[in-house]
RNA sequence: GGCGAGUUGGCGGAGUGGCUACGCAGCGGAUUGCAAAUCCGUGUACACCGGUUCGAAUCCGGUACUCGCCUCCA
């Protein structure tokens, strides 16, 4: 078996990967906060790490046991409920947070399964875990690592001397480079909410300190511990998450079962931007799957895209380097349906390459090597252990409906006659017609071949402008 | 202000001491009515300044610039 290798963010150092017990590993990652459609950050973090789902699968079989949340207890899905909250209606405020919360999961698991990201062993939605949650902080209290104050209960960082180590930084430097207001009720400034009391509208819970509502992070430790015990493999996320979010769960994680050490290797994907600048809903330049899966964008091209980066650097979003990978994603199922027979083993360079901290980058070097070679057997297993070309992911080329199939099919015949008479004007003019609507045609000793390319729009074939041959290849859907 | 990451050929993007990936684009050729697709060939780049070494993109020190986190964020 290949040796795997993985960074640590808790060590800050590439480490050989044993799990804790042998062939045997338990991994967690962060998932949704369900109150809005997932974007392509979201879907990076989805996409990385079911790529180390699938090699980890790979290596060890049934052995691996893959928990990914769904925080469905949020002040952000609360605010969005109380944008669409009708006071006067029937339902109230926590009726609306379920109906977000519920069309929420829908959507993440329609747009994860798009981009072919394998549904983890267990989804734990942080709601089923509140008993859990406030056993936690029952036990937090009693070891004196938590206080309560003003119906809320807090996180005392001064009980846990290692508070600040993760994430390499000073309680002291927080406290003064803190731009929070600070709750006037907390001991120290950076202490941080385990429970929080909620008004008669919001969702709330009964509880030793009233009706309230779990803080962030304590969900992610209660869910952890219970389903995968106090000390498992792999904690996963995005690098954001690294503060406050991980700090605070070991913290917590670790108070409440002493001597434990919680995670032992924790893997944090880099951040995406778009066009070179940070992504986010101020700049409003968030884009979502589903904006690209509806302008026709395969579900491949994108989980390519986001594993052309390596996974802890930073990504540049960008539509170039999109339609890149939607013509390399193109290519390699034109392969596949031409060679649907092949079979062969995973390239064991590819196993290397992802056993090294998951560098997929070389991994698909191998891929387009594969290619090159035309050992078809191996590239179809190698890119389905990528999770490209698999389930719904697609194959980047289109399904055109049959009257649409008859126009092309006529145009093609009209275009072979003028080209039988020489005419190659008007036999370049529906080729140009055809290339603007997204359909690629190829002339071959047995005839003319055509395909629907991702870009396909019908409504150019039905206008049939063969002068504007500015869209030609691009994504533009105004012209 | 604190912490961290990055800077590789036209673009994207691997690579932790010698063999200098890979993709896209470009260029030349084959093929084609012309194309597309395909195939063949073609690319000595590592921000800057010092240092270590027989030898550095790769190690060490410094400089510059870019970006991110520290606030909800994946």
């Amino acid at each position: 078996m290949a040796q795997l290798r993985f960074h640590n963010t808790k060590t800050g150092q590439k480490e050989e990967f044993e799990p804790i017990e042998p062939g045997r590993v338990r991994m967690y990652a962060c998932g949704p906060t369900v109150y809005d459609r997932a974007h392509i950050g979201n879907a990076r973090q989805a996409v990385v790490f079911d790529v180390l789902f699938r090699l980890l699968r790979n290596l060890y079989g049934e052995g691996v046991l893959y928990v990914r949340n769904i925080t469905d207890v949020d002040d952000k899905i609360n605010a969005r409920a109380l944008e669409l909250w009708n006071s006067d209606g029937a339902q109230s405020l926590a009726d609306v947070v379920r109906v977000i919360t519920n069309e929420t999961i829908e959507w993440y698991r329609e747009d994860m399964g798009a981009l072919s990201v394998l549904t983890p062993d267990l989804e734990p939605r942080a709601t089923e875990f509140i008993p859990e949650m406030i056993e936690l902080i029952l036990r937090l209290l009693e070891g004196g690592f938590a206080y309560v104050a003003e119906g809320h209960v807090l996180f005392s960082v001064d009980a846990y001397s290692a508070y600040g180590d993760f994430s390499r930084r000073s309680p002291e430097d927080m406290e003064a480079g803190a731009r929070v207001e600070i709750a006037p009720y907390k001991r120290n400034p950076v202490d941080f909410v385990l429970w929080k009391p909620s008004d008669s509208n919001e969702p709330g819970w009964d509880s030793p300190w009233g009706r309230g509502r779990p803080g962030w992070h304590i969900e992610c430790s209660a869910m952890s511990l219970k389903l995968l015990g106090n000390n498992f493999d792999i904690h996963a996320g995005g690098a954001d998450l690294i503060f406050p979010h991980h700090e605070n769960e070991i913290a917590q994680s670790i108070c409440a079962n002493p001597g434990s050490e919680f995670a032992r290797y924790w893997m944090h994907n880099g951040l995406l931007t778009v066009n070179g600048r940070k992504m986010s809903k101020s700049l409003g330049n968030v884009i979502t799957i589903k904006d690209l899966t509806n302008k026709g964008i395969s579900g491949g091209a994108i989980r390519l895209t986001l594993l052309s980066t390596h996974y802890r650097q930073s990504l540049d979003w960008t539509e170039t380097k999109l339609e890149e990978n939607t013509r390399a994603m193109e290519r390699w199922a034109g392969m596949m349906e031409d060679a649907p027979n092949c079979t062969g083993a995973v390239s064991p360079e590819i196993v290397a390459a992802l056993s090294d901290d998951l560098n997929t980058p070389k991994a698909i070097a191998e891929l387009h090597r594969l290619a090159k070679e035309g050992d078809f057997g191996s590239l179809k297993a190698s890119v389905e252990l990528l999770g490209l070309l698999t389930g719904e992911s697609g194959t980047g080329r289109v399904q055109v409906e049959d009257g649409m199939q008859n126009l092309i099919e006529r145009l093609l015949q009209e275009r072979a006659g003028a080209r039988g008479r020489r005419h190659f004007d008007e036999a370049d003019r529906i080729r140009d017609l055809l290339l603007s609507a997204g359909v690629e045609i190829k002339d071959g000793p047995q005839g003319t071949e055509w395909s629907a390319t991702s870009r396909f729009n019908p409504d150019r074939l039905e206008q049939g402008n063969p002068g504007d041959s500015a869209i030609v290849g691009g994504f533009a859907d105004d012209g």
